[in-house]
DNA sequence: TGACATAATTGGAACGTTCCAAATATTAGG
DNA sequence: CCTAATATTTGGAACGTTCCAATTATGTCA
C-alpha cells in the first residue's frame, strides 16, 4: 500500500524529537529520558516502523552485521541438519541470525555461496566444507578479518579454527568392540579416499586392527560413496572376497544402512549373520531395525560448540585459530550382534 | 590486515575512471566500453573488491535485496530439511540467497525470526508455520509488499499463497486401498485435532470410508501427538476397542512407525496381522521393516514449487494470493499386507 | 569542416542509519 | 541569582552504492 517506508525521520517528526534521539532509543542508550523513550517507542509501534539493518551497518562501517553464515555440504543428511540446528540455537540466543546454505558437495556452489554471504557482510562463517575444498579457499575471508570455523571435516593447511570429532579413536573403539565379540575378519566399508575424514577413520580402523592383534589387510578396505547406495555397493564387493569378512565398520551411518540393505538382499540378517557398525549416530540409527550400533558424535553439540567458538572470535575481534577434537563414544545396539552374545 | 575495505571509489581511482563507471560495470551495463570494462574488472580482482550489497539496496530503495527467507518448524525432521533443499535449488539458481531458520514449533521464535528477516530486507518469505500460528501474523509482511508463501501447513484465513499436498485425496486413496484388500474396520490414528492438516486428512479418511460403503464411526478416530510415541499410544487405544479394527491409516509416517512398535509389543505383526498405512513417505519409510506403505508427498518438490511461486510474485511485484495443492500418490509396500494378498 | 547523432563517461544527490561535537535543559551548590 | 556540573537533545557529516542529468568523446554525413 504505502509506497514509501517509515524511517527514523518520520518517527522523529511524529514524536517531536530529532532523528538522533530516535536512533539513541533504537540502541537502548541510557542517555535518553524515560518519557521521551516511551513516547518514541509508542510512535514506532503506531507507524509500524521497521528497522533497516542494511543502512545501520553501512554506517557502522564494520563487521557488525549480526549475520552468521552457515554452509553445509549435505543438508539432506540429518547429521548436518542437526548440526545446523545446534548452530542456530546459540547463534540466535546471541542475537545473531543464521544464513544457511547447502552446497550438495559442489565446490563451485560453495564458492558462490560464500561469495554471496560475504557480499551480505556476514560477521562470521561456519562451514562443513565440500569434498576437495582447497585450504586456500577461505584465505580471503580471514584476511578480511572474518572469523571462520570449519566443522566436521578439517582442512589441513588452512589457518582457521576447526572442530572435528575424534574419528580415529571412534573407529578404533568400534573395531576393538567387534574383535572382542570374536570377529577376526573385519572390513572397513565406504567413504571417499580423498578426504581427511576418511584418512582419520581408516587410521583408526588400522590401529584397532593392530591393537587386537589381527593383521591389517588392504583388500578388506572397500571405498565407495558415503551414502546408502554406496554401502550396498561396498558390501557386495566385500561379500565376494575369497576370505569373506564376518563384520564391518562403516564410514558413516548412511553406508551402514546400505550395508544392511545389501546383506538382506543376500538373505543375511544384519546383527545375526554379519555384524555392522556405523559412525555418526544419526537420528534414525536407534529406530532402525536392527537398531544400529554406531559411534555417536552429537552433531548438534558440534554445532553449538562451533557457534560458541565463532562468537568468541567475533567478540574478541581477533581470530586465534584453534583446533578442537570432540570426544565420541560407541553406542552398542543390535546391529553388531552383541545383544545375541 | 587492511583496516579499510575496498570501495568502488578505490577501484575508480586505480582504474582512472569515475565511480559511476565502475558502478555501471558492476551492473553489467551495455553502456560501458569493452576496454574500460575489462580494465575495471582487472583492477577489482587485483584489489580484492567485495561488493557491498547493503549499500546497494539501501540506494535502490526497494525490496531488491535478493534474500529469500525460509522458516521451517522442525529442521531435524528430514521432511523439512528436504523441503529447504528444494527451495535452495531454485532460489540459488535465480541468483538469490537463502536465509534459513528453524522455529522448532515455537511461535515466539517464529515471530523473532520473521522480524529479524524483515529487518534484513528479505524480498520474500517461504514458511512452514509453527503450530497454532495466527493467520494474521503475516499480515504486516504482505502489507509491506513482501510476498509470502506458506507451505505444507495452510493458514486458513490468511491472504497469502500456499502450497499444501493433497491431504484429502491422499488419505482417501489410502483408505480405499485398504478397503480393496478386504478391510471393513479401518481406524484413523494420530495427529492433533487443532491443525488444518488434521482436518484435511480426516476429511479424506471420511470420504474414503463412505466411498467404500463403510459407515463412518467416530470411535475409530484416535488422535495423539504426531510422533512415534503418539502412534504407540493411539494403537493401544484402538486395539482396546470392543469392535477392534483390522487396519489403520496414520496421520503421518512417524505415527505409523509407532503403531508398528505398539503392534509388535502385542505380538501382532504389522502387515500380516494388522495393516498400517502412513503419510509423507519420509526417507526411512522404504527401508523400515516391514517397508511402510504410505502416501508420498515429495517435500523437495514442494520446496521447489514454493520457491518458483515466490519468485514469480517477486518479479511480478504483486502478490496475487494463489493456492496450490500438489498431487500425492500412494506407495504400496509391505505394511499394508498387500504383498501377502 | 560544421552539424548532428551516438557512444561513453561523469559529478553530485540521494538512500536510512550512526557517530560526533556541540548545543541546550536541568539541577545543585554557593 | 550566578556558576558549574550533569542530563538530554541535536544538526550535520559520514558509510558505499545507484540514479539522474549533464558532459565529453567519437563517429557520420553532407
Amino acid at each position: 500500500m504505502t509506497k514509501t517506508r517509515v524511517t527514523v525521520i518520520d518517527i522523529a517528526k511524529a514524536a517531536g524529537v530529532s532523528k538522533s534521539t530516535v536512533s539513541l532509543v533504537l540502541q537502548g542508550s541510557s542517555l535518553v529520558n524515560e518519557g521521551t523513550r516511551s513516547k518514541v517507542n509508542a510512535v514506532m509501534r503506531e507507524l509500524g516502523y521497521v528497522y533497516n539493518r542494511g543502512a545501520a551497518n553501512l554506517r557502522q562501517a564494520g563487521a557488525k552485521s549480526r549475520i552468521i553464515g552457515v554452509v553445509v555440504n549435505d543438508l539432506t543428511n540429518s547429521f548436518f541438519a542437526e548440526l545446523a540446528v545446534g548452530v542456530d540455537m546459540v547463534v540466535q540466543s546471541a542475537g545473531f541470525v543464521q544464513f544457511l546454505s547447502n552446497t550438495g558437495e559442489s565446490i563451485d556452489r560453495q564458492r558462490e555461496v560464500v561469495a554471496s554471504m560475504r557480499e551480505h557482510g556476514i560477521s562470521g562463517l561456519i562451514v562443513s566444507p565440500a569434498r576437495a575444498t582447497d585450504a586456500a579457499d577461505f584465505k580471503p575471508l580471514v584476511a578480511a578479518g572474518i572469523p571462520v570455523v570449519v566443522v566436521v571435516r578439517n582442512l589441513p593447511g588452512a589457518k582457521v579454527s576447526s572442530i572435528v570429532s575424534d574419528n580415529q579413536a571412534g573407529m578404533m573403539s568400534a573395531v576393538q568392540h567387534l574383535a572382542g565379540l570374536g570377529h577376526r575378519r573385519i572390513a572397513f566399508l565406504g567413504g571417499f579416499p580423498d578426504t581427511a575424514v576418511f584418512d582419520d577413520r581408516l587410521a583408526g580402523y588400522r590401529s584397532g586392527i593392530e591393537a587386537a592383534g589381527l593383521g591389517y589387510r588392504g583388500e578388506l578396505v572397500v571405498s565407495s560413496a558415503p551414502s546408502r547406495a554406496g554401502g550396498v555397493e561396498a558390501i557386495a564387493k566385500a561379500i565376494a572376497l575369497a576370505d569373506r569378512p564376518t563384520a564391518a565398520v562403516c564410514f558413516n551411518d548412511a553406508v551402514a544402512f546400505g550395508v544392511c540393505d545389501g546383506l538382506r538382499a543376500r538373505r543375511l540378517e544384519p546383527g545375526a549373520d554379519f555384524a555392522v557398525v556405523g559412525f555418526d549416530d544419526v537420528i534414525e540409527a536407534q529406530a532402525a531395525v536392527p537398531a544400529l550400533t554406531t559411534v555417536s558424535v552429537d552433531p548438534q553439540g558440534i554445532g553449538r560448540r562451533g557457534a560458541q567458538m565463532l562468537l568468541k572470535q567475533i567478540n574478541a575481534g581477533k581470530a586465534e585459530a584453534e583446533t578442537v577434537t570432540t570426544a565420541v563414544r560407541l553406542v552398542v545396539r543390535e546391529s553388531c550382534g552383541a545383544a545375541r552374545a
